[in-house]
DNA sequence: GCCTAGGTCCCGTAG
DNA sequence: CTACGGGGCCTAGGC
């Protein structure tokens, strides 16, 4: 049995799990009826509430409710899981160290507690990343203009590295600034104080060039770009390692759907089942 | 009893279980070893392994390993969840659109499968936000500068709604930008990106003052601060509300340590127990 | 739905 | 440790 669990346990039976659970290196969920308390880098009361608690090995605690993709209170890893019974109540308190800060959930009713052996998130493969973008377009440079040539990603300046740093068939400088997304108006100013610190060091101002590349941009952004005498370019977001211009905001995504579904089946629908939420 | 448990169940007893949970609108979690697979806004892929599949009402599934605090793959609230049994897996899938996404876990065994009903975050408080801060600033703004008016906060621009904005003792305008923690060089560029927008309306450029106030700021943001002409008015960390100015980087926190362990308790460290992390 | 910015952001990486 | 920027960021608030 890799997974233990224990229903309604009194509070001192619940301690002894989580002694054990600890030592053995365990992930432990505990869901019951309680109160949280955090105080750190800011501060915050819950109210009494059943609730899913969850103790990671690394430090990792996790209070998450019915709704919602983030926990409604949290510790970053490295933290200390520390438990007691005390005033008729089974606390859990997780305790960090620079920052100071302290996360105590307090336990009226402990329902279920389980604790189970988890393996790490070892071979985890992403694609899509920035990165996948920048390589894409170092393998065809000539997707941001004709003529241009890198010569380094990760550029430092003083203003900050510099994603993608070339030339153009000019010989002037250009900053190229990469989003995986539809970008806003921050990413016209990252780029705008690149440029800005390149135009220092050349000491040959408004001779750089800026230019964001993007699937597309906010009016907000485009304006602000606009203004700074920056230029954008528009690219497929990246799918599969490849890239592709688009001239325009016309978007072509072919969906493959695989899905063949001929067995006993169930399913849940936010607004189907429970309280939908908004 | 308000918690339902199987332990080491068939996958089609998983699946008489899941189909019920939905139906009630449970919270979720099943324990096993699974593959898991996602593609939309990027891709990842993930081999076998032990890890804990948290099922939400709302729509959300969060697959945690044993480390970090974030889940190794996910799906927004708002999502379907679908369960089947394939090929002698239970196959549990997550569907959204606007971005069409899809999650598949598919579990060689399940270890345990619980169902409880969870109430949601009510009565969450929180203290500390830059809000806070903003409104003790309002209480008393000499703390930014003796003789600054404020005039409004968010007010919008060209560039995007500004934190705080108001007028100092001489009638000048000022552009105010809050952060409750340090901050680097990207809040820098952000008022200057309001402070140039509010110059551009009024029309009479270099009149515009700008004020980063913040808790402190990195030695690389101070640069292009001074580069632009800006200010900067270090305040305390937002904590229960008020706030002090520290004319420059001495911080004296005063610590209260309340703690009083008496009684039967368990404690876990991230080195002491399981296998540490880097 | 999109846009804008905050967040106890988290997280990896480089210095 | 700090610093810096990416993220399938998520989430809230306007429009």
């Amino acid at each position: 049995m890799t997974a233990t669990t224990v229903h309604q346990p009194t509070h001192r039976e619940a301690l002894w799990e989580l002694e054990d659970a600890f030592e053995r290196g365990d992930l432990i969920t505990i869901f019951g009826r309680c109160t949280v308390e955090y105080d750190g880098r800011a501060a915050s009361s819950l109210d009494p509430g059943r609730r899913l608690l969850i103790l990671k090995p690394d430090g990792t605690a996790l209070v998450h409710t019915d709704e919602n993709q983030k926990p409604v209170n949290w510790q970053p890893p490295g933290s200390e899981h520390h438990a007691a019974v005390r005033d008729g109540r089974l606390r859990v308190r997780s305790v960090r160290s620079s920052p100071d800060e302290t996360l105590d959930v307090r336990f009226e009713t402990v329902e279920q507690l389980s604790a189970m052996a988890v393996s790490g998130r070892r071979d985890l493969s992403v694609t899509g990343s920035e990165a996948d973008l920048r390589n894409a377009l170092l393998d065809r440079p000539a997707l941001i203009e004709p003529g241009f040539e890198p010569l380094a990603t990760e550029r430092p300046t003083d203003a900050g590295p510099i994603d993608l740093f070339g030339r153009d068939s000019d010989g002037r400088p250009v900053v190229v600034e990469l989003k995986r997304r539809r970008v806003g108006p921050s990413a016209a100013s990252q780029l705008q104080r690149y440029v800005a610190a390149i135009e220092r060091e050349e000491g040959d101002a408004a001779a750089v060039r800026g230019i964001l590349v993007a699937p597309s941009v906010t009016d907000r952004a485009r304006r602000l770009l606009a203004e700074h005498g920056l230029e954008f370019v528009a690219v497929e977001p990246p799918s599969d390692g490849s890239v592709a211009v688009s001239t325009a905001t016309d978007n072509d995504a072919d969906v493959v759907d695989d899905d063949t579904d001929d067995d006993t089946a169930a399913s849940s629908t936010a607004e189907s089942a429970g309280e939908g939420s908004n």
